[in-house]
RNA sequence: GGAGAGAUGGCUGAGUGGUCGAAAGCGCUCGACUCGAAAUCGAGUGACCUGAAAGGGUCCCAGGGUUCGAAUCCCUGUCUCUCCGCCA
């Protein structure tokens, strides 16, 4: 959410950043309510200055035995005037609430402008694709014939977009998970479990609604949703807090399921693990001090860098344009590995520098000296990594001729010491 | 799931219709005293909105209601605690 007094003093910056990110919002009705709401609410404001004084000489008078029954009578009207002028107002607030809550984030400066993905930046590339002497084969099918992913019975059990991983399959998974949270925290990252549900506040603060609610799942009879990634229940930690200058940074890594509807998805990745409706991930977050979010989020990026160089996977990280960028990210770099049976590098993290913006929606607040007014901090947060996506990247990556898949070298610790699954 | 109790400022906690944004204590900040510290004494110490400012408005879990006036009365919800039941 952007502060309404920023949209009101700077127009031409919120309509120039609505217009690189390809938004058809109109923002010169809602600067007319706002003008409309702030003479409303003045006048609001006297006529209520005027009641509790008068009120305050009702009770005078009550004591010392005078009458007052005229000045309540007055009160009586006047209440009127104000009751009428204060749903104006509801009504004004709710639809001007309603319009900054679809209001995207203002993409940094530095963010590439572009429409759609194609106008995505490569920044760097890490790591060269593997040349085999066969014919790669694609992560599902890699799976299926070591009998450690199965599909089938996923779609039996549950439905499409749903596996069974089985034997070292699983244990993948799971060392996966491990060894990420073991190399994030020995970096300083303070591990979290989160809850896998959240109620709508919740929701709302880190901006997954009320624009995008089709993608997420709700649980039917409540007002809870699943999480459609840690980021949610980790960054709602601090809603509505004031930390102390001296608690920032913050830096948490969480591992939660992740739940994700994929409305407008059908029909795209349909096979593997890259597209499910629950996956696995590890998320880093931080909340930070505003000076210090671009140099949080390079360094967030390199951290999340680091699994992907460690499991020796080739990947580049793109610089997302304005035109692909999340609803409430300000800059996103993109981490991209790559899938040989797709013959290209895919998404399998995104690190994203929200500034104050879902600081502002959760109210996360700090104070930047004692007694000194609270400000929003900045909040980040990347995946460090997707494990899913992860899982199928070594399966393909590290396939060899007879089948088999040679377990890098990190993880062997994690796989009971094994050097390979066949 | 059943029964009961409760929710007030950073914390403890008073306040049951009027001048209460809210006593007192603790904590914190500043000052005095001190070579320095402790102790002591003094002053200060919430958030949001509006306004150039002065000022004004709102907030005592949340949302409604009663009233000239609500922290205080009424209704609904949420959360916490205790006991019982059930369960991993």
């Amino acid at each position: 959410m952007l502060d309404l007094k920023f949209v009101r003093n700077n127009p031409e910056i919120v309509k120039q950043a609505l217009k690189v990110r390809g938004s058809a919002i109109n923002l010169d009705q809602f600067l007319e309510q706002e003008e409309n709401r702030r003479k409303i609410l003045v006048n609001v404001e006297s006529l209520k200055n005027n009641r509790n004084k008068v009120s305050e000489e009702v009770g005078r008078r009550k004591k010392s035995g005078e009458d007052a029954e005229q000045l309540v009578l007055e009160m009586r009207q006047a209440n009127q005037s104000i009751k009428e002028l204060e749903q104006q107002l509801t009504e004004i607030e709710q639809s001007m609430a309603d319009f900054l809550y679809d209001i995207p984030n203002i993409p940094h400066f530095s963010v590439p402008v572009g429409a759609d993905e194609t106008e995505n930046q490569v920044v760097r590339t890490w790591g060269q694709p593997l040349k085999y002497g066969f014919e790669p084969k694609a992560h599902w099918e890699i799976g299926e014939k070591l009998d450690i992913l199965d599909f089938a019975r996923g779609a039996k059990v549950t439905g499409a977009r749903f596996t069974f991983y089985k034997g070292l399959g699983a244990r993948l998974e799971r060392a996966l998970i491990n060894f990420m949270l073991d190399t994030h925290t020995s970096k300083g990252y303070t591990e979290i479990f989160p809850p896998f549900m959240v109620h709508r506040h919740s929701m709302v603060g880190t901006g997954q609604l009320p624009k995008f609610e089709e993608d997420a799942f709700k649980v039917a009879g409540t007002d809870y949703f699943l999480i459609p990634t840690a980021e949610v229940p980790v960054t709602n930690m601090y809603r509505e807090e004031i930390l102390e200058a001296e608690q920032l940074p913050i830096y948490h890594c969480a591992y939660s399921a992740c739940f994700r509807a994929e409305a407008g998805a059908a029909g795209r990745d349909t096979r593997g693990l890259i597209r499910q409706h629950q996956f696995n991930k590890v998320e880093l977050v931080k909340f930070v001090k505003p000076e210090d979010s671009y140099a949080e989020l390079e360094r967030l990026t390199a951290d999340a860098e680091a699994i992907l160089q460690a499991l020796e996977l080739p990947y580049r990280v793109m610089a997302l344009c304005t035109g692909d960028m999340g609803f409430t990210s300000a800059k996103t770099y993109d981490l991209e590995v790559w899938l040989p049976s797709f013959n290209t590098y895919r998404e399998i993290s995104s690190c994203s520098n929200f500034e104050d913006f879902q600081a502002r929606r959760a109210s996360i607040k700090f104070r930047p000296a004692p007694k000194a007014k609270p400000e929003f901090v900045h909040t980040l947060n990347g995946s460090g990594l997707a494990v899913g996506r992860t899982v199928s990247a070594i399966l393909e990556n590290y396939q060899q001729a007879d089948g088999s898949v040679l377990i890098p070298k990190v993880l062997q610790p994690y796989m009971l010491g094994l050097e390979y699954i066949k």
